[in-house]
DNA sequence: CATTTTGACTTGTCTATACATTAATTGAAG
DNA sequence: CTTCAATTAATGTATAGACAAGTCAAAATG
C-alpha cells in the first residue's frame, strides 16, 4: 500500500463514522445488539429492568426507528426480553431450567476425536407393533414397522446398542434401505425433517442381553435414552440407545436465550 | 352466538381479503411466515430445497420487500433457513441432535401430581474447595465457598440427593441463608440470573452412601445430573443431583426450532 | 485453455414516513 | 372515592426507495 501523508491521516481518524463502518463492516444494528446483550448478560440491567424506549435509543446512536425496532424484536424472539405496546420493553426474567444436550453423532463423534467408527446392522424385520408400543407413541395396533437393532463401535469397542423402531407409513423409503453406508439414525436426520420430539432419559442395571452386547457387567449402570419424533403429528420413530454408563455421559452447554443456543444464527457470529 | 343469513356468509368467503385482514388482525408477515413454516414442516419443501427469492413473494403477496425480508430473516434466526447473497435462500438441514430436558423443581412437581413435599438441609458449612473442583470450574484453589448437601423428600421418601457448591463471592447473600423457607436450587433461581450452563448426565451403581441415602440397594442403577452455572463467566453453583435410577427419569418435549422453544415467544404464538 | 475482469443478481442494512393497535394515564361524571 | 371514557404514548406493521456487499456466471484477456 501506498505512504499516507500524516496530516492526511489525522484527518482520517477524525473522520465521519459512515465510512469507518461500511469498510468494517460492523453494521449499526450489530452494535446496538451487542451494547444492550452485554449490558443484560453483565447484569447492569437485571431481570425486569426497563430498558429505553424506542426514540430514546434513535437519539443515542442516531438512527431511524426501524433500525432500533428491528434489533429490539430480534432481541424480544430470543426471549432476552419481552416488549409491550405503551409500557415499553423490560428484560425478559428467565423462565424454566432447562438442559440442553447435544446428542452425539456416533461416526461424527468419533471422527473428531481420530478414533475409527463402524456399525452393525443387528437386526432388520418388518412386523406389527406390539400393543404397548403402539399406546406409547399413538399408532394403531395392526400397523406394521421397520425395526432395526444397531450396534455402534468405536475403535472396534461397543460404544452404544440401538433399538429402532420406524414408521413406514410416514418414511417409505426406509422399507428397502439397507443401511449399510449410515445408521438408521443419521440415514432419518438427513432425509425426514421432524417437528416434535420427546425424550426419556434412565439409568438401569445392565441384564443378560446388555452384559453381552455392550461388554459391561451384568448389573452395571448403564444409560439409556428414549428418543421419539413426530412430524406434524404423525409419529415417525422410536429409538432407544443404551450407552455404558461408566463410559459413556451426556454433555450439554449451553445458554438460556441468545448467544449459544444455535451455534450458526444469522450472519453476526461473533458473540 | 347470532346466526347468519347464509346469503351473507357465501358472501363472507368471497370477500376480498384485505379488510378481512384488518378485522382479524392477521397480519400479512403472519401469513407468510404459517404458510413457509407450513411447507417446510410438511415436508413438501424438504432440507436443501430453495425457497422463493424475496422479489417473488413480493409479488405472490403483492407485499413490499421489507415485509418478506423480515419474515425470511426471522426464519433464518430461527435456523428453520439458511440465507445467503446471490444464492437465495434454502431450506436447513437439521443441524443436530439436540435434547432439551425440562429440570424438575421438585416442590412445584410434587405440588402438581398432589403429593406431599419437603427437603432436608443435611450439611451447610463454608470450606476451601478442592484441587479438583477447583480446576472444573476455573477459580483458583484456596476460595471458599459454601457447601449445601439436601435430601429432597416427596412423600416422605427418599426423592433425590443433592450435593451443591455455592460461589459466595458471586452470590454474598448465600453466606447467612439457611434454606428452611426453599432448597438451595430454587433460592438460587429466584435471586441470580445465569448466562451459561453444562449439564453432564451420567449413570452410576449406587455405592454405599446413595444405598443409605436414597434407600436403594446397593450396585442399583442411579441417574447423576451435574449442573454447573455461570454469570458473564463467573461461576455460580455447581450441583450434583443423584436419583434413584428406576424410581426416575428425566423427560424432555420440545420442537426442533421456533414453536415450543421458548412458551411465550413475542405476540404471534398461533403455531 | 486458463485466468482475470466485469456484470448482474440477491440479500443485508438503513432511512423516513404512515397508520394501526394496545395499554397506561388522565379526567370527567356519578 | 369509584367508575368509565377519552387522551396519549409506546410498540407493531407496512411501504417505497436507496445503497452496500457478497457471489455466481459469463465475457474479456493473457
Amino acid at each position: 500500500m501506498l505512504g499516507k501523508d500524516p496530516a492526511e491521516m489525522s484527518l482520517d481518524t477524525n473522520q465521519d463514522m459512515t465510512e469507518l463502518e461500511g469498510r468494517n463492516t460492523v453494521h449499526l444494528n450489530q452494535r446496538i445488539r451487542r451494547d444492550i446483550e452485554d449490558k443484560i448478560m453483565s447484569g447492569e440491567w437485571p431481570p425486569g429492568h426497563r430498558l429505553p424506549y424506542e426514540h430514546e435509543l434513535m437519539a443515542e446512536y442516531g438512527c431511524s426507528r426501524m433500525t432500533v425496532s428491528k434489533v429490539l424484536s430480534g432481541l424480544a424472539v430470543q426471549g432476552l426480553i419481552t416488549r409491550r405496546r405503551r409500557a415499553g420493553s423490560v428484560v425478559a426474567t428467565p423462565k424454566a431450567d432447562r438442559a440442553v444436550l447435544q446428542i452425539q453423532d456416533f461416526a461424527l463423534e468419533a471422527k473428531r476425536a481420530n478414533k475409527s467408527y463402524r456399525h452393525q446392522i443387528l437386526r432388520r424385520s418388518i412386523e406389527p407393533i406390539d400393543a404397548a408400543t403402539a399406546a406409547r407413541i399413538g399408532m394403531p395396533a395392526e400397523a406394521k414397522v421397520l425395526c432395526v437393532d444397531t450396534m455402534h463401535l468405536v475403535e472396534g469397542e461397543p460404544e452404544a446398542y440401538e433399538e429402532r423402531i420406524i414408521n413406514l407409513v410416514a418414511v417409505p423409503d426406509a422399507r428397502v434401505e439397507k443401511f449399510v453406508e449410515a445408521p438408521p439414525g443419521t440415514w432419518l436426520l438427513n432425509r425426514v425433517p421432524w417437528t416434535d420430539a420427546e425424550h426419556v432419559i434412565r439409568a438401569v442395571n445392565a441384564d443378560a442381553k446388555l452384559h453381552k452386547l455392550l461388554q459391561v457387567a451384568t448389573g452395571s449402570a448403564c444409560l439409556v435414552l428414549e428418543r421419539r419424533t413426530w412430524q406434524a403429528g404423525v409419529f415417525l420413530t422410536e429409538a432407544r440407545i443404551s450407552y455404558p454408563g461408566e463410559r459413556h455421559r451426556l454433555i450439554g452447554r449451553f445458554s438460556p436465550a441468545g448467544s449459544g443456543q444455535f451455534p450458526e444464527v444469522s450472519s453476526d457470529g461473533t458473540s
